[in-house]
DNA sequence: AGCACGCCGACT
DNA sequence: GTCGGCGTGCTC
C-alpha cells in the first residue's frame, strides 16, 4: 500500500502580509494556476508561484489546498514575471500584485463555491457570447484613410524602423493635431497584419469614445478584434473582455492603466498615449505607474513600446535626450493650420469683473458675434471655493478635514458646503456660526458662479458647462460633449475634464482663469504640470479653423512656465526645467519614495516616522540616499485621519532600493506600540 | 486587510 | 440579562 505523497505549493494570496502562503497537495501544480485555499477563517483565490518538496512553515500549520481551478490555463510566465518585478520595484507582496490584475470574478472564491457558480465565472462568460458592443456597421462609410504629411512621413519611416529591429522604447513628441494617432493606427496595422497582438493605453477611456470608434472603423473588420478594457465596465464584461485578449481573440487591446497587466499571448506593440498623464499612476492600493511597467513589459518582451505626448513628462523627455529612447517629432499640425496664439493678459492692474479681465470679455463677445465657440477653463468645481462672514472673517471649514469647504449651487436653488476630501456635505448656514451675523459671502469662484455670471453677462449666449457635478450620471458627459459638437452651445465653461481627448472642430477662444493656483502649489512638478495642462487646453482650440485664440489671465506673466507656453516652446521650458531639477537633485536626476504614516493625532504620525528616520539613518550611510525630515501633508487631516510623510531620495535608484528593501521589512515591527499606520509609495508624483 | 476573540456600556 | 463598541492578534 503507499500513501500518498504531498508537494506543497507556494502560493501567493492578496494579503498585506510578506512573501507566500504554503499549501499541501497530492500533485505538483503548474506556476500560474490559480487554486482556491482556506486562509484563517476564510476561503481565498490564490496563485500558485511553484511547486516545492519542503514547506517553509512547520508542517502542522500547513493545509491542504481546497482545489484546483482549471478552468484557465496557468497565466504565463512572462506576466508572473512581469508581476515578480512590479512586486520587487515597489516593494509590495506578490498576492497584492497578481490577484488584483484579474478580473474580479477571477478571484472571487464565491464565484467557485457558491451555489450558483455552476462551473465557474468563466464558463458562465463563454454561455454568454453576446459581445458588448454592438459591430460596425457595414452601411455605414468606410473611414477615408488620410494621407501623411511629409513630418508625418518620415516619423512613420523611423518608427518602422523601431519595428524592425523589435524592440527599443519612441518617443512620439507631437503638438495637438500633429496627427499622432494616425501614426499610432499605422504602426498598429503593421503588427496586427504581422499576427501579432497590440495594446493601447490611454488615460482615461470614458472620455475618448472618439478613440474606440476611429480604432474600430480603421483597424477591425470584426467586433471581436478588439477588447476594450477600463474601471465602468461591469465585473462580466471586463471577464469577457479580458478572456478574448487572453485567448487571442482579440488582436487590439484598448485600455486605461489597468489594461497594462493582462495576458497577451501574442504582444507585438504597446503604445502609451499621453504618456505624461498623471492617470497612469494609481494612488491607491499598489501604486504604480502603468507607462514604467509598460516599458518594463516592452523590455522583458523585447517588443517596441511608443510613447505619445505634446508634453512628455520630464523623465520620459531626458531618457529621449540621452537617447535611451528614440524621439520622433511632430512640431507642425496636419492641416497647416497655425497653432492657435497664446497671450498672457496680466491681470495685475486689469479691472476685473467677476475674474474676468475686459480684454477676455471682448474677445468672448466677439467670438459671439461670429458665431464661434469659446471654452472658459477653470479648474475649479462648484460655486466658490469658501463661504466667509464679513463682519469676523471665519470661513467655511470641513469638520473632518483641514480644507475649506466649497459651496455648491445644487437643483431646486439650493446651496450645499462640500467638503472636496471626503466628501461631506452640510447645508448652509444663514448666519455666521461664530459671531451671528448674516452677512457671509461665497468668495472666489469656480464653474457654476462662472457659468452663472457669464448667462447674466451674455444672455443670448447658450453656455454649456461640463465637469465633475455636470457630469456625475453615467452617459451624461457624452450627451454634453454631444451637444457642444453639434454646435448647441456658445460658451463651454469646463475644468480639466474638457481638456482631455476631445477635438472641438469649432473652438476659436480659450480663457484660462486662475492659472496661477496651480503654480504655486508645493509641489516640484506643479509647473510641469500646468504646462502640460495649458498647452492641452490650449490643443482644444483652432484644430479645424485658424485664427483661434488662447487667453491666460495671470499675475506672473514672467514665469517661465507661461513665457514658454506663448511661444508653444515646450523644448525650452523642458530645458530650462531639466536644469533647474539638476541643480536641486530632483527627479529625474534622482529617484525617490515616499513613507506615510496615518493617525488619529499628528504627533503620533510624526514620531513613529522620526522613529524610522533614526531607524533608516544608520543604512543609508555611505549610500548616498538621503532621508527628510518628518512632515505633515499639506491637506493634514482628511476624514478625521492625519498624515504626515518621510522623504527619501537617492541619486542611485539601486542604493534607494537596497535601503528600503533592509528598512521596508522592519517597519512593521516598529509600528507595534504607535497607534498608526504606514505606507510607502515608490517615484510619488506629488510629494 | 479581514475576521476572530474579548472585555465594558445602553437597550428589548 | 445581551447587543455591540473597537483594541489586539493571527492568518501557510
Amino acid at each position: 500500500m503507499t500513501v500518498a505523497s504531498s508537494v506543497y505549493l507556494a502560493v501567493a494570496l492578496d494579503v498585506p502580509l510578506p512573501g507566500l502562503f504554503d499549501y499541501r497537495h497530492e500533485v505538483p501544480v503548474a506556476a500560474g494556476t490559480r487554486v482556491l485555499v482556506t486562509f484563517g477563517r476564510r476561503k481565498m483565490v490564490g496563485i500558485v508561484w511553484e511547486t516545492r518538496e519542503h514547506p517553509q512553515v512547520a508542517e502542522d500549520r500547513v493545509r491542504a489546498i481546497e482545489a484546483v481551478l482549471d478552468d484557465l490555463p496557468p497565466l504565463p510566465e512572462d506576466w508572473r514575471q512581469l508581476a515578480a518585478f512590479a512586486a520587487r520595484y515597489y516593494h509590495r507582496p506578490l498576492g497584492e500584485v497578481m490577484l488584483p490584475a484579474l478580473p474580479p470574478p477571477l478571484r472571487r472564491p464565491a464565484a467557485y463555491t457558491g451555489a450558483r457558480s455552476a462551473g465557474g465565472p468563466v464558463s458562465r462568460a463563454d454561455r454568454r457570447p453576446g459581445l458588448s458592443r454592438a459591430p460596425v456597421d457595414p452601411a455605414e462609410a468606410p473611414m477615408v484613410v488620410p494621407s501623411l504629411t511629409v513630418q508625418q512621413q518620415q516619423a512613420l519611416d523611423t518608427l518602422d524602423g523601431l519595428l524592425d529591429r523589435g524592440q527599443g522604447v519612441a518617443l512620439l513628441h507631437g503638438v495637438t493635431g500633429s496627427g499622432k494617432t494616425e501614426l499610432y493606427l499605422r504602426l498598429a496595422k503593421r503588427v496586427l497584419d504581422a499576427g501579432r497582438q497590440v495594446m493601447i493605453l490611454v488615460p482615461e477611456i470614458n472620455l475618448t469614445p472618439q478613440f474606440e470608434h476611429i480604432v474600430r472603423q480603421r483597424l477591425c473588420q470584426q467586433p471581436q478584434e478588439l477588447a476594450v478594457l477600463h474601471s465602468r465596465l461591469s465585473d462580466g464584461e471586463r471577464l469577457r473582455a479580458w478572456l478574448r485578449v487572453l485567448r487571442g481573440e482579440a488582436t487590439l487591446l484598448l485600455g486605461t492603466r489597468l489594461a497594462l497587466m493582462t495576458p497577451m499571448p501574442r504582444l507585438g506593440l504597446i503604445v502609451v498615449d499621453e504618456e505624461h498623464d498623471a492617470s497612469y499612476k494609481q494612488q491607491d492600493g499598489l501604486r504604480y505607474s502603468a507607462r514604467d511597467l509598460a516599458i518594463w513589459r516592452g523590455h522583458d518582451q523585447k517588443i517596441p513600446v511608443v510613447l505619445g505626448s505634446a508634453t512628455p513628462s520630464l523623465e520620459t523627455w531626458r531618457r529621449a535626450q540621452a537617447h535611451d529612447y528614440l524621439l520622433v517629432s511632430l512640431p507642425d499640425r496636419v492641416q497647416a493650420q497655425a497653432l492657435p496664439e497664446i497671450v498672457l493678459v496680466d491681470t495685475r492692474r486689469a479691472q476685473l469683473e467677476q475674474g474676468f479681465t475686459p480684454q477676455l470679455l471682448q474677445a468672448l463677445e466677439a467670438r459671439l458675434e461670429r458665431g464661434e465657440q469659446s471654452l472658459v477653463f477653470l479648474n475649479r468645481r462648484g460655486y466658490a471655493p469658501v463661504l466667509r462672514c464679513l463682519s469676523c472673517g471665519w470661513v467655511s471649514q470641513c469638520t473632518r478635514c483641514t480644507a475649506h469647504t466649497v459651496l455648491h449651487r445644487v437643483s431646486g436653488g439650493r446651496a450645499l458646503l462640500q467638503c472636496h476630501h471626503c466628501g461631506e456635505a452640510h447645508p448652509v448656514p444663514r448666519a455666521c456660526p461664530d459671531c451671528g451675523d448674516q452677512d457671509l459671502q461665497p468668495m472666489g469662484r469656480g464653474t457654476q458662479r462662472v457659468e452663472e455670471f457669464l448667462a447674466e453677462r451674455f444672455p443670448a449666449a447658450r453656455i454649456i458647462r461640463i465637469d465633475a457635478d455636470a457630469t456625475r450620471r453615467k452617459g451624461s458627459a457624452q450627451a454634453l460633449f454631444a451637444q457642444v459638437h453639434a454646435g448647441q452651445a456658445d460658451i463651454l465653461v469646463g475644468t480639466q475634464m474638457v481638456a482631455k481627448g476631445h477635438d472641438f472642430a469649432g473652438l476659436g477662444l480659450v480663457g484660462v482663469l486662475n492659472a496661477d493656483a496651480m503654480l504655486f502649489a508645493q509641489d516640484f512638478r506643479a509647473p510641469e504640470r500646468l504646462f502640460a495642462q495649458l498647452m492641452q487646453v490650449a490643443g482644444r482650440a483652432g484644430r479645424r479653423a485658424g485664427g483661434a485664440q488662447v487667453l491666460v489671465q495671470t499675475d506672473y506673466p514672467e514665469q517661465t512656465v507661461y513665457q514658454a507656453l506663448c511661444r508653444h516652446d515646450y523644448n525650452g521650458f523642458a530645458t530650462a526645467m531639466l536644469a533647474e531639477r539638476e541643480d536641486l537633485g530632483l527627479p529625474p536626476f534622482s529617484c525617490q519614495a515616499l513613507i506615510t504614516a496615518q493617525a488619529t493625532q499628528l504627533a503620533d504620525a510624526l514620531a513613529f516616522l522620526r522613529a524610522v528616520r533614526a531607524w533608516a539613518q544608520p543604512l543609508t550611510e555611505g549610500t548616498g540616499v538621503q532621508l527628510y525630515d518628518a512632515v505633515p501633508l499639506r491637506v493634514v487631516r482628511v476624514a478625521r485621519i492625519e498624515r504626515a510623510q518621510l522623504l527619501i531620495e537617492s541619486p542611485r535608484r539601486g542604493a534607494l532600493h537596497g535601503v528600503l528593501q533592509a528598512l521596508l521589512p522592519q517597519l512593521d515591527a516598529l509600528a507595534q506600540g504607535w497607534p498608526v499606520r504606514w505606507a510607502v509609495e515608490i517615484d510619488p508624483q506629488e510629494i
